[in-house]
Parts: structure tokens; C-alpha cells; sequence
DNA sequence: GGCCTGTGTTGATGGTTGTCAAATCAATGT
DNA sequence: ACATTGATTTGACAACCATCAACACAGGCC
């Protein structure tokens, strides 16, 4: 478990591998945002979404998206605002017969933040 | 303000459903934005990245990760590993007996620039 | 050449996921 | 109460994925 390949003498070979003290991101915080990036590692879902936040009502029926240029099935769209919704992307509403939905910002500018994080953009 | 239940009679169901005229995303970008998110979907990929870009040379050995905090065995860091080169979002280099990854940026600005674009964060 | 160590690949396996048809729930209107 | 339309759930199935053990490859050292 010691890793390497241990050379006591001399200094060479240890220039590899200096320890990095486990940084930034713990096990459990992975797991919570993981979560929400396998949301969007689906096309379709990555549509869906986009056209949540580019409403121009902030939000959108969901009978606007059924049914139209996604090729899928109606419960299918339903599925993947599921999924959506259970990572904490987007919200929904229902009123009267129609059920609305709209992006949750707060949880996709933490994803954002953390894409464009020094500790990730930095040099 | 525009759509919801309002209901006239003869045209009673067109009061939802206005055409969004399929705003931002098309198919062939979301396939491509979506192989890098969902490479993100997985919190082993994820810590990893985060060890390779909070890396202080802006590299990082593998040696460094494998048989380290993840416990998963040195083929599934290997796999995962590359699921992350093959979505564009590190890439490896060998030198000698070890191999370094570190981080592609610009693919990682792109997705954090989706998720902070004006369609998804504006009021 | 052989031996060792660091990485990556292959094959197999159990679990997860995307999809649809059919059934169900919710709200409205007849 | 009944029928209708919007949206979700359920059940089933094929495809994919994460994981490991075993093996193969690469480079340094004897």
C-alpha cells in the first residue's frame, strides 16, 4: 500500500509522487455533485434543460416540450425531468392542469463555480 | 404572463404550448456536451480530476492516486482515467517509467461557461 | 538477456440506465 | 358521474457501465 517504488539511497526516482494531502474534494461532497453532472451526461437532458433556463418566463410547460423536436416518448420526457429534478436542477409546479418547471440557479452556478475554480483553471 | 390556463373555447387547449422555436442547444452539440458532463458523473472521475487540477505543477503522476485514497483497484483508476481523456477533459503524457495527466482548460471553461451562460443564470 | 515495477488492456459479472407500452393519477369540462 | 387531456408511474427489456482478476505492455535496473 506504500505506493512507489520505495528507493531509500537515493533521491532520483522520488521525484515522482509527492503526496498531495488528499485535496479539495472529500468523498462526500463527490457524491453530491456527481450526482448532478451524471443529470446532464444526457443529450436529451441537456436539451430539456436548456430549454428550462432559456424560457423567457423563467420557466416552461412541460407541454411545450412534449411531443416536439425530441424524438422520444412522452413518459420518457417525463423520466428525464425526474432525473433532473431529483439532482436538484430544475424544480416543478404543477398549476391547474398544466406542470411548470424552471432551473434551479443556486445548484448549477455551484457546478459552474466549480469548473471554473483556481484549483481548476488556475496555472 | 403568456401561456397558461386562460382557455377560450374554440382554441382552448393553444392557450399552452407556445413554440420555443427550439432555442440554444442542437442535438449535435448536446451529444458532444453531454460525453464530458456525464465523464464528470461519477465520483471517483471526479475526485480524480480534482487531485489533477489542484495538482501544483499543473500535472500529476499517477502513481500519486493509484492505491491512494480510492479504494478501487489500480485497473479501475486506469479505466476511469480514461474515460476522462477520452471526453477531452485531461490529457496524459508518458515520461520515463510514469505517466502524468493534467487538466485540458479550455474544455473545462467551455462547460463551466455553459452552465454560467445568460440563458441559465439571467433574472 | 532477465527481473521488477508502473500503467493499461481484456474478459467476465452484477448493477444501473434509457426507452417504450400500458396503466394510473390529476384537473377540467361535459 | 363520465369523458378528455396533461403528466407521471409501473413493468419489462436491451444496452451500457463500474468493478475486479488476470494478463499484457513499457521502461528502468541487475
Amino acid at each position: 500500500m506504500s505506493k512507489q517504488l520505495v528507493v531509500l539511497d537515493t533521491a532520483d526516482q522520488a521525484a515522482c509522487c509527492t503526496p498531495i494531502t488528499e485535496a479539495s474534494l472529500d468523498a462526500g461532497q463527490a457524491v453530491d455533485l456527481a450526482r448532478m453532472f451524471k443529470a446532464l451526461g444526457d443529450p436529451i437532458r441537456l436539451r430539456l434543460l436548456s430549454r428550462i433556463t432559456s424560457a423567457p418566463d423563467g420557466e416552461i410547460c412541460v407541454c411545450d416540450i412534449t411531443g416536439d423536436a425530441f424524438d422520444v416518448s412522452g413518459p420518457t420526457i417525463s423520466h428525464h425531468l425526474k432525473v433532473l429534478r431529483e439532482a436538484g436542477l430544475i424544480a416543478g409546479e404543477r398549476r391547474g392542469t398544466w406542470v411548470y418547471y424552471r432551473p434551479v440557479e443556486a445548484n448549477l452556478r455551484q457546478l459552474a463555480a466549480l469548473l471554473d475554480a483556481p484549483a481548476l483553471v488556475s496555472a
